[in-house]
RNA sequence: GGGCAAUUAGCUCAGUUGGUUAGAGCGCCACCUUUACACGGUGGAUGUCAGGGGUUCGAAUCCCUUAUUGCCCACCA
């Protein structure tokens, strides 16, 4: 292994190809990282064998939805974090960095079920010899009551066969990237280990009064028919119509609302108006009669009706919205609810109408849907004169959830809420606390965090009424009336866990008691695949897991170094995650999260799905290479949304070209001269004592600032930044250093016959070999297959370049002493001058030169000078070359000007005859 | 309505704490087969730094303001 502290850099060289590319490089250096484990994390111990916390890194990495689709937005974000862990690889730290699926949650339910034609029955048991009625989409698809009824536990099983083989898709698509993952550690978020975590910890919550019930109105979704919590509603622009609706009076006078669903007429229960509203003041306290239904509401005051709303007096109803809640508590106004759960009008007429004619009309309505409701209810308001003027078509925003297609209603039920500062304002203000300890890059998005936490307005609401996913580990004892007792919850011990109430037993029961007065009922509600995917920390580092590995494997990688992800998701993945670590581990569960940006198709608008405008990964992989298509990602910085780029690919693809052939040109030089010919083996050493002429001391300053800079810019996350320094720096190599020393690396005569002394020539070849190997480390996180195809020309058989060490600016500073580091720029502006004189004469560079002046300020005088043989050479100039100083003022100080006079060309050289 | 970003060459983007003539690559134009590279090389042209105002000796950069685009939050009578 290369020692990076010992100056010298010892190479061991293996045969260099005749051509290069770099088709094939993915597959070639693919196989030989699985052969050796490259990337397999080991806990490193200190001294004493303990787990040696800080000698790691540790990665909480995404778990993608596998049934999801596969678009070049992950591979955006998944590079940003890959050269992230190589980079920390290479500065000699275990990088922890493991793979998750996510499998649980809806779109997955859905997917099993059309693919196998079975759904989830929580009242069935587990059969272990069951099989599917069919398998694949060729299916006709079945409609939900022909599906066949399975058990919880069958359902996940054909889960897991069905997404192992998305997941095939992905882990090819990541090892095709050259991802750095350790592919031995990979989870699934319905998995039995994260169950067990996701288990233990809600009884953890549970236990310290963190996770609590409670029946209330909340959020429902009429279509998936289960509660929705804050943080996945999603809030858009929905068409209604404002109707103007008379209540009257005992004697008849109407007194007018506007509404715009007057399908709730009959639930309603109030009027209401702000206190200071001249315009209703005299009518608080006084009745009016609701039309067609005849009931008698209240007309009353609250401060949240705002009078500049529809009529500034509102209907409030049980439950049109957030603020109807908001009356109903505070006035304490009579519950009627008429919606069931699946969003149609209930099946008999509440005992609040007692009107003949209202009792009717509510029966045409029972059992429709809001939609249907609706359109009967605006028919009998204008039959009966109480509608004034028609319907008014307005657009308003409306919460709906962020995987359904119908509007929120709002329903009453018994439902499971977690602590997250929505009501307890000093847990809030931890949380907020634990927001200005976390690093976010860029920082900018901190914000996002601390608008979502403070806008925040009730617990989180864990429970959902679906059927697969991680069940609550509970059961209820069912008392002697057949209810189940849900104030006394019975519990698992961990060690049981995971655990499905709809099959296993509470300890002291048996399964006969089950659903039986005196016996025992399973609680079954699911959690919200938040409460999973918020414990990704604990799970990957084996939180709580009883065997000596795990314990050293927690200690070794928790609280983690880093979570990518996402921005459209800190309001979800990354507080839920944030608030758990807090509220079970007292810590934040990362010290930094590192935010991407989306990807824009050419047209800058949003890549999705839904747009149609997305870009199939393995496309521009195929077609660039992997190490292009990374180097279009790792351009871009964190946070900001970048354009889907080919042109920018091309530049990558052209760059690890471009190392590949001055790798190869480097390396050659150095063995002709020693008789050590394409196919054999040799070795090298570059000792930057050897590095004696004035201009390879200058390169050598160039690369130590090269990589002060760059690694300032990767350890503050700025790994776009870095990759321009490193990439200009190199390409000014190529072009400037390379084309200089050309001649004298060779070792041959210049044009007036002098040859170069044996100490030159070797400070050349040394600068290209040390400079060259710095580049391949330097490139390695950004372009693994390219700098690993480099690395083992120069080092064969001495390891991977993703396992050497990023390099250290002292050994090539001390190798620099006290060079200018411009003088390489010097050197290229006059070898520029001498290249311009041939461009603009529109002949060969090969002409030759036959005297020139060059024009320099006093500050390049030096410089040039000291550089002279090389331009001159590089320039093929074949008489005299002299340097005069310009003090002309029209040059600034600080500014690198070199000019070129009294120039005289030679011919061209005569052209060579085309070689076959 | 509150907030966060972005706006620089035809395109994609850099541009540190204000500093004198604003950069790169792509594309474009011209030229060159040169023993690392034609998957190449050399040279060249290209800007009202979104608009307006201000601070300053000096502004792409700081302040105010307007506009456009994207996103987050709030808004359901």
């Amino acid at each position: 292994m290369t020692d990076q502290d010992n100056n010298t850099i010892n190479a061991s060289l293996s045969p260099l190809p005749d051509r290069v590319g770099v088709d094939g490089l993915e597959d070639k250096w693919r196989a030989e990282w699985d052969n050796d484990g490259t990337y397999d994390f080991e806990i490193p111990r200190d001294g004493n064998g303990k787990p040696d916390r800080k000698a790691v890194y540790s990665i909480d990495t995404p778990p993608p939805t596998v049934s999801g689709h596969l678009h070049v937005g992950h591979v955006f974000s998944y590079t940003h974090t890959d050269v992230v862990a190589r980079y920390e690889r290479m500065r000699g730290k275990h990088v922890f960095y493991p793979m998750g699926w996510d499998d649980n949650g809806l779109p997955t339910e859905r997917r099993v079920q059309n693919y196998y034609g079975v759904r989830v029955d929580t009242s069935l048991k587990y059969d272990p010899d069951f099989k599917p009625p069919f398998e694949g989409t060729q299916g006709k698809k079945l409609e939900a009551r022909d599906q066949v009824p399975i058990s919880r536990k069958n359902f996940v099983e054909l889960c897991e066969k069905l997404t192992a083989q998305d997941e095939k898709q992905f882990e090819a698509l990541w090892r095709s990237l050259g991802m750095s993952i350790d592919w031995r550690q990979t989870y699934h978020t319905i998995g039995e280990h994260p169950q067990r975590v996701a288990q233990k910890a809600f009884l953890r919550n549970l236990a310290r009064g963190e996770a609590y019930q409670k029946d209330a109105p909340g959020l429902w979704d009429v279509t998936f028919q289960t509660a929705v919590a804050q943080a996945e509603l999603e809030s858009r622009e929905y068409d209604g119509f404002y109707h103007r609706v008379a209540f009257r009076f005992e004697d008849g006078t109407p007194i007018y609302i506007e509404t715009t669903r007057p399908e709730l007429l009959a639930a309603c229960g109030a009027l209401i108006a702000n206190p200071d509203d001249e315009r209703y003041q005299k009518y608080f306290g006084q009745y009016v009669c609701s039309p067609l239904f005849k009931v008698k509401v209240p007309i009353l005051a609250h401060p949240a009706a705002e009078m500049d709303k529809g009529a500034g007096i509102a209907m409030c109803c049980t439950f049109g919205d957030q603020t109807d809640i908001e009356w109903w508590r505070d006035l304490n106004l009579p519950t009627r609810p008429i919606i069931q759960r699946n969003g149609r009008i209930i099946m008999s007429v509440p005992d609040w109408i007692t009107d003949e004619g209202g009792k009717a009309i509510f029966e045409e309505t029972e059992g429709k849907t809001t939609f249907t409701a609706r359109k009967i209810i605006v028919d009998h308001l204008r039959e009966s004169g109480d509608l004034d003027g028609e319907p008014k078509p307005t657009k308003r925003m409306t919460n709906f959830y962020e995987k359904g297609d119908k509007p929120l209603e709002i329903v009453t039920s018994r439902q499971w809420y977690l602590k997250n500062g929505g009501t307890d304002m000093k847990l809030r203000a931890e949380l907020l606390e634990r927001g200005k300890e976390l690093e976010f890059h860029p920082d900018f998005m901190r914000v996002r965090y601390e608008n979502w936490v403070n806008g925040l307005n009730g617990d989180w609401l864990i429970s959902r009424q679906r059927f697969f996913g991680v069940p609550f580990p509970l059961w209820y004892p069912v008392k002697a009336d057949g209810e189940p007792d849900c104030d006394h919850p019975i519990t698992p011990s961990e060690d049981q866990l995971p655990i499905d109430p709809t099959n296993d037993v509470p300890a002291g029961y048996s399964e006969d008691q089950r659903d039986v007065p005196g016996g025992f009922t399973a609680e079954k509600d699911i959690m919200d695949t938040w409460a999973t995917s918020s414990l990704t920390p604990q799970i990957v580092t084996h939180w709580e897991e009883p065997d000596q590995e795990s314990k050293d494997l927690f200690k070794a990688t928790f609280p983690m170094d880093l979570r990518p992800q996402g921005q459209d998701i800190i309001r979800t993945w990354l507080f839920s995650t944030m608030d758990r670590a807090h509220l079970e581990n007292h810590c934040l569960p990362w010290a930094h999260t590192a935010l991407s940006g989306w990807i824009l198709d050419p047209d800058h608008k949003k890549m999705s799905k839904s747009k149609g405008n997305v870009v199939v990964p393995k496309e521009p992989v195929d077609k660039y290479g992997a190490d292009a298509v990374r180097y279009w990602a790792a351009s871009a910085k964190l946070g900001l949304d970048a354009t889907y780029d080919e042109g920018q690919m091309k530049i990558g693809r052209r760059l690890a070209i471009k190392l590949l052939n001055a790798t190869k040109f480097a390396l050659a030089i150095g063995r002709e001269d020693d008789n050590h010919h394409v196919g054999s083996a040799a070795t090298a050493a570059w000792n930057p004592a050897d590095v004696t002429e004035p201009l390879d001391r200058a390169v050598m300053a160039r690369l130590a600032s090269v990589i002060r800079e760059a690694t300032a810019s990767m350890d503050s996350y700025e790994h776009s930044k870095a990759l321009e320094i490193i990439e200009t720096f190199f390409w000014q190599f190529c072009d400037d250093y390379i084309e200089l020393v050309k001649n004298r690396a060779y070792g041959t005569a210049d044009s007036t016959g002098k040859t170069p002394s044996a100490a030159a020539v070797k400070s050349a070849r040394t600068t290209l070999g040390l400079g060259l190997e710095a580049f391949a480390r330097l490139f390695a996180p950004y372009m693994p297959f390219a700098t690993e195809e480099v690395w083992h020309w120069m080092h064969a058989g001495e390891g991977s370049v993703h396992t050497a060490a990023w390099p250290k600016a002292e050994p090539y500073e001390a190798a620099a002493g006290d060079a200018d580091p411009d003088m390489l720029v010097w050197a290229g502006k006059a070898l520029a001058e001498l290249r311009g004189l041939k461009s603009q004469a529109k002949v060969s560079m090969k002409t030759p030169i036959l005297k020139a002046t060059l024009n320099v300020p006093e500050a390049g005088k030096k410089a040039i000078d000291e550089s002279l043989i090389d331009i001159a050479e590089a320039g093929k100039v074949t008489g005299p070359l002299t340097v005069a100083v310009d003090d002309s003022a029209d040059v600034a100080d600080n500014e690198i000007v070199v000019k070129v006079s009294d120039a005289e060309l030679g011919e061209p050289p005569a052209k060579k005859p085309k070689k076959k």
